[in-house]
RNA sequence: UGGGGUGUCGCCAAGCGGUAAGGCACAAGGUUUUGAUCCUUGCAUACCCAGGUUCGAAUCCUGGCACCCCAGCCA
């Protein structure tokens, strides 16, 4: 029911939407955006951000603005910005020709202050950040006026203005809205509204400006240029919303967007902190921003997870208020549903164990038809090549096995996948005692069809060694050893979540074999290896070298399960 | 006795005064040339706790308790 992509999905945003709607509120219009900041890639909370916001203007037949709130540019820059507008296409979200930047607004904005000032809600205050910290007071104390607080209005206009202008050094002061030192909230305690950046270059203004609008006297206003009908943030904005409200009503403009707030997604095993991925990301403690173990968006497309899988994905954890940290499994189990059904299967043996078949002619080779899906004709089949000698997984044989396997021992039988049932007679080990080769026979009479005499319980699969391509597979696992990685209950012992990253969670195997039809697989494509998981070619693949294939995910295994419980 | 939030199954989450949806996970069966998929079944007499209102409360009221967020010239 919730994966469904044509479901609507039932919400307390939703519910405040449809009470807006009967109650003739905007005229029936519904106007959202995303507002990224571009210091950083898309992370799949932002994936939850991006299609609550897209989605429900698509619901209500209304519009979402993508629209990069970039007031701070020691932080931003343009790679991001494209980065972050891929990313969204790639999910499959369209802002068609809304396209903004906070930094369109920036000469608004500064008229918006003037007006401020004049109407002596707004003063230039030459305390220093360290001063000002001392003045707000604390939780549980009320602050202090500033001695800057009562400058008069004509004072405070020449100031801002010379502010502008590039007459004061960096940090020399700042401009502040007067509202109330001993408000319970924090926020409402004269915040800044507008800071000196000089020698920094906006992506956008260049050195047009020397000062630059905070996040939440820009928020709301582009907010209200934009004519949004309901702006969507996270829960600790919550007492950001009085400071939202205060500037649009005393600026009295003719928007006045709702903002409303749901609480951010956690992943087990991850961080979806934009300060902590990029720390991964700059001490090289990951591979790049596209890192397959990422929670990035760029990371889980590299990783081989579809745009269909994270839509659902969204879809499954629904929007509320509440704190949650949702299971890995969850996010697992929509990447599985979709390729289940969409990717075409084939063999590889990540862990070979050659096997050679005695009874079969050294000269003779088979090219045996392989169904790409089991239960979906239209995808076609393959050719295998079969030939004396295969290769199997080194786990599907075991000298002593254990309770309830159905793979190869010896002296049994075990179905090569899409061909023969062999017995193995022999096993060749060298001077270790390493099992180096096995010698099987085949029952040349079971293909397509199971031996009348006998059960066959096991089904492996293999590739021909006469036949198989080298490749490189990469199996990729959480990053994170500790569920909740940046939880304090994780660091208390003095450990960062740093510290908690799992060394297992890349193995490189360099010498897997593949079926030869995946020399056509294109960069990025995903493949269930039978028996083993989904994998995909990795997007950065030149023609004519190694391939190397990412793990997606695991194919759901029972058999570990037992063996766990054993 | 600073302010703002949140509490429904292990994890998400519907529910909006008429007697606890769904998904994931888990468990048990069945089909199967993937120990996959698919199918069937089970899984909250109970909604943080305690009172109260009501014929009837997860939903309303009162009082507790627990947890989360806030003291950037970040967003």
């Amino acid at each position: 029911m919730t994966d469904g992509e044509n479901t609507r999905p039932s919400n307390f945003i939703r519910h405040i939407i449809d009470e807006d709607l009967v109650t003739g509120k905007n005229d029936g219009c519904v106007a959202t955006r995303f507002p990224p900041e571009p210091n950083g890639y898309l992370h799949i909370g932002h994936a939850k951000s991006i299609a609550l916001n897209f989605g429900i203007a698509n619901d209500y037949n209304g519009t979402c603005n993508l629209r990069f709130d970039d007031t701070n540019p020691h932080k931003e820059n343009k790679e991001f910005v494209n980065a972050i507008m891929n990313d969204v296409h790639w999910l499959g979200f369209d802002w068609q020709d809304r396209l903004y930047f906070a930094s369109d607004y920036f000469k608004q904005l500064y008229d918006y202050a003037v007006q401020l000032i004049k109407k002596n809600k707004a003063y230039v205050c030459d305390l220093n950040a360290e001063q000002i910290r001392a003045y707000r007071g604390t939780l549980t104390e009320p602050g202090k006026d500033s001695p800057y607080r009562e400058r008069t209005v004509d004072e405070n206009l020449e100031l801002f203005a010379r502010m502008r202008a590039g007459e004061f050094q960096d940090g020399a002061c700042v401009l502040r809205a007067k509202i109330d030192m001993t408000s319970p909230n924090i926020n409402l305690r004269d915040p800044a509204i507008y800071r000196i950046r000089h020698g920094v270059v906006h992506h956008q203004t260049g050195e047009a400006w020397c000062i630059y609008p905070m996040y939440d006297y820009t928020h709301c206003i582009s907010d209200s240029i934009e004519g949004i009908t309901h702006s969507l943030c996270t829960l600790e904005f919550e007492d950001h919303r009085p400071l939202y409200n205060w500037f649009l009503e005393e600026l009295e403009v003719s928007c006045h967007p709702q903002q409303i707030e749901f609480s951010r997604l956690n992943l087990e095993y991850a961080v979806t902190s934009k300060r902590k991925l990029t720390e991964l990301v700059d001490e090289g403690l990951v591979a790049g921003w596209d890192d397959p173990r990422m929670p990035t968006i760029a990371g889980l497309r590299r990783r081989g997870y579809t745009p269909r899988a994270l839509r659902n994905f969204c879809q499954r954890i629904g929007v509320t208020k509440v704190d949650n940290i949702v299971e890995m499994a969850v996010l697992e189990d929509c990447i599985r549903t979709d390729l289940n059904e969409t990717a075409a299967r084939r063999m590889a043996v990540l862990h070979p164990l050659k096997v050679i078949i005695t009874n079969y002619s050294e000269s003779d080779v088979e090219e045996l038809p392989a169904a790409n899906h089991p239960q979906d004709e239209v995808m076609g089949t393959r050719v295998i090549q079969l030939s004396n000698e295969i290769y199997i997984d080194q786990h599907d044989f075991a000298e002593v096995p254990p309770k309830k396997f159905k793979r190869l021992t010896v002296g049994g039988e075990v179905r090569l996948r899409n061909a023969y049932v062999i017995r193995c007679d022999n096993v060749i080990k060298d001077a270790h005692g390493n099992i180096i080769e096995l010698h099987c026979s085949y029952d040349a009479d079971t293909l397509g069809k199971n031996p009348e005499d006998r059960k066959v319980k096991g089904v492996i699969h293999w590739v021909s060694a006469k036949h198989a391509l080298q490749a490189e597979i990469r199996l990729y696992d959480r990053l994170f050893k500790h569920p909740t990685p940046d939880a304090s209950d994780a660091t208390k012992d003095g450990s960062d979540y740093k510290d908690l990253i799992n060394s297992d969670s890349l193995r490189t195997l360099a010498h897997c074999y593949i079926e030869p039809s995946l020399a056509e697989a294109q960069a990025g494509e995903q493949f269930q290896f039978e028996r083993e998981g989904y994998f995909c070619l990795d997007s950065m693949h030149l023609p004519g070298n190694v391939p190397v294939f990412n793990r997606v995910v695991t194919l759901r295994d029972t058999w570990a399960k037992i063996e766990r419980k054993q």
